[in-house]
Formats: structure tokens, sequence, C-alpha cells
DNA sequence: GCTTCAATGTAATCAGTGTCAACATATCTG
DNA sequence: CAGATATGTTGACACTGATTACATTGAAGC
């Protein structure tokens, strides 16, 4: 069950890495915090240039640091890109849980929570890309990254539990039903982040347009009512 | 507009990499079909190892050729991967008109859709990958992957027409619905090729439980009904 | 039937990548 | 202050995609 508690904890945790953006200290032997910096270097060159763009000789020298420094912070280029997709599981989790706690418990909040999934996914589609490309061998070189990804599920499923307690929501199995609706998002954002949304009008106008319908059928369903018919 | 011999024209054609085996013509220079060849070795590398394993020497040696004979058929690896994209969205198209075709007109033949779509996915998760990857990139190698792209999607496109006709399904706009409901069965199959779709049970299970509350809330919706309440 | 020539395949080579092993230096611990 | 440990560096290797110059083929045109 969900208590507003539980999600001010969430929100409490801010991912660690928009706390403070950690400099080169030049002419130091010791770098300092390296392996954060690597991490937010590999974020900024994969939402800059994309994800298979990202070379580790490149991330070392623009750090100001040699090309294998990484290897005594990470076992591979996958553990690198593992610790990529966990900070986006965190940055990712903290959006939907702000946006929820908007107007929580009711449908307006979890529109907004909605909202706040596909724009994640549109503004970082690199990190995004990164968390659902291949996360089962990322799993494998960190398995913590499969316990934030599970956090994040977490906040819409608590979201839910919460429209089902108030009566907003059918009662079907909370954790089927969020899976379904964490399919229709996520569908939605990687339809967009891979530009396979209708080519006709601009694509922000149209997802917004997509949005809303989204919204509409997923509470009241697709099928023709009764006698509605023509 | 659908109607039925359109279907039956799009289930005429094959996707061409279907009909015939290519094999190497052994002790010849030249090879004979080096091109379609070279599209079927690399869906069966991805198919078995993965997208990230398809390696262009190998792809040439295991054809018997040299290693940069390719270049003569492909511009580039990623327009390869653009041919195995178009052939990936072929082969969809033609199972997702099969599956359609079964119960044609009616919500029985739009959930053997379904069903379809996320088998296809399931089966050939590297096929897949390609396909949705990185669309956007493939499309500048080969402006024709958009136009096989389309027309599988206008597949399901048809085939809601035909229902929104049959006043089996809401009047919406039907491209914005179409693109609805591709995004929730393209959604499900990215969760499950990703293997992030409930780690309890088995996954086959656990999808057949997903989708089948899928299509009933696809159609019925997911809010609660007035007087259904506790 | 012969020549011409574009199409197709080959060999040599290059820059760039991830990775490793051996070595160097700074920081921590007693 | 003296190891010991953590951290960063250098040099090398195997492998990749890609380019260039060259070789072979088969078919079109006379």
């Amino acid at each position: 069950m969900l208590t507003m508690s539980t999600l001010e904890a969430y929100y409490e945790d801010m991912p660690e890495s928009t706390v403070a953006r950690v400099r080169k200290p030049r002419n130091r032997y010791h770098h300092g915090d390296l392996r954060r910096a690597l991490v937010q270097e590999a974020v900024r060159t994969i939402a800059d240039e994309g994800v298979e763009r990202l070379t580790l000789r490149e991330a070392g020298t623009r750090l100001g640091v040699s090309r294998t420094a990484l290897y005594r912070h990470f076992s591979d280029k996958s553990a690198l890109l593992a610790a990529v997709a966990r900070d986006g599981f965190q940055r990712f989790r903290h959006d939907l849980v702000t946006a929820w706690l908007k107007a929580p418990d009711t449908h307006r909040g979890f529109e907004l929570m909605g909202d706040a999934y596909v724009r994640f996914a549109v503004e970082n589609p690199g990190h995004y890309q990164v968390m659902f490309g291949d996360y089962r061998h990322l799993c494998d070189k960190d398995p913590e990254l499969h316990t934030d990804a599970v956090a994040a599920f977490q906040a819409l499923l608590d979201a839910l539990i919460s429209l089902q307690a108030a009566g907003l929501v059918r009662r079907d199995d909370p954790r089927v039903l969020a899976e379904y609706i964490w399919a229709i998002v996520h569908g939605i954002s990687m339809l967009a982040v891979n530009g396979q949304l209708g080519p006709a009008r601009a694509v922000s106008d149209h997802l917004s347009d997509l949005l809303h319908l989204t919204f509409k059928r997923m509470r009241s369903g697709i099928e023709m009512k009764k006698g509605a018919g023509r």
C-alpha cells in the first residue's frame, strides 16, 4: 500500500549525479571522484551524440585522464553503461514521483505521471535507450541495476494501487495492470524516440494528440458502447 | 478503406528471403546473388548471437567470400542492417495479415493479430531490435525502409478501420487510435524481449496473462464502472 | 566471335576501438 | 615514517569497419 510518507521518502533522495558537477582537479595525479565523473561524462556524451559514439578513450581524455583509467572503476564498458542506466532509472523514478505528487490519488496525477514518463524519454533519448536497450545484458554486469529499475516501476505500481483503493480504477491484479500501463507509455516513448510516429504533422503536436487520446482510451477502452453505433 | 482483396494482395507477396536459400556456388569468382545471401546470413547471425556480434568479416568469410566484398552491395554496415530491417518489416506484415485473415473483421481476428505481433518480437528478438532500435538512422541509409515500415503499420490500420466500419470500435481518428494500439503491443514486445516483465513466474506464462488482460482492458478500459465500486 | 567495359570480388592497408599486463604514483593505515 | 593499497599510466594486442588500388568475370555491342 502507498502512503504519502513513502512517496515523500522517494522524493528525498535525489539522484546523486545531479547534486554536484565533479570538475577535474588539474595537475593532480589522482582525480578525486573519477567514477562519478565518468558516469556524468558518459551521460553527457550519450545525450549529445548518442550511445554508439561513446568511446572509452575519449571519455577518459575529456576528463584529463588516461584512456584506461576507468578500468579501476568499471570492469567493462558494459559496466559503465550499467551505471549510466542506474543513474537514469533513479532520475526517472524521481520525475515520476514528483509528477504524481502534484495531484496524488487522482486520475489527473496519474496523467501527469504519464506525461512525465514520456517527457523523460523524449528529452533523454540516449539515456532511455541505454536503460531499455539491452537491459538483460547490463543486469549481468551490475545486479543493482535491477533494483533501481524495480524501484521506478514501483512508483507506478504504488500510484495505481492508490487509485484502486480510491475506487477510481478496476480491481484487477495490480501488478499485471501496472505492466499493461507501463507497456503503453513505454511503447509510445519508444515510437516517439525512434521517430516512428506519424510523419505527417510536427512530432510534438502529434505526440500530445496521441497522449490525449491515450489517456482517454486507457480509461474507457476502444470498444464501441452499446447503442452508440450509428 | 480495407477490402479483402487488398489484404489478400498483401498475402500474395511473401518476403523474398524466405523463398529460397541462396547457397554458395563454390569455386566461382562471382557469387551469384551475394546481396541476398548477405542479408540472410546477417539475419541468421543476429538471431543466433545478437546484433552486436554481427561482424562484416565473419559474414563474408562464412559465405566463402572476401571480407570487403559486401561493399559492392552495401555502402555501409548500417546499410546492411537497413536491409535486414526491411526484410523484418516484410515478414512482420506478412505475419500480421495472415493472423488477421484467420478471423477478419472481428475482435478475435484483432486479438490474433496482436498475438502474432508479440510472437514475432519474442521469436525474433534480434531482428525486432534492428527494426525498432535506431530506425531513424537506418532510414537515412535506405529510404525504402520507411515504406516497408509504413506498410506493416498499414496492416493494423486497415484492420482497425474494418472494425470501425463493423461498429465494433469507437470512431476516433483511426490513425491516432492505431498508433495507440501499436504502442501497446510494441511496449509489451519490448518489455518482453528485454526481460523486464515480472521476474516472478515463468516469462511465457506471465506474458500470456498480460496479453489476456491487455485485450480485455484495451477494449473496456481501466476505469471503474459506476456502481461497480465496493 | 571478338573486344570493351562495367560489375563484381580481392589484397593490402589504415585509423580507431576495447582490453590487458606491467609499471608508476599518490593516499591510507599501522 | 614505512609498507600496503588504491588509483592512474604506458605500451601492446587483437579485432573492427572502412578505403584504395588491383584482378577477374561475364555480358553488351560491333
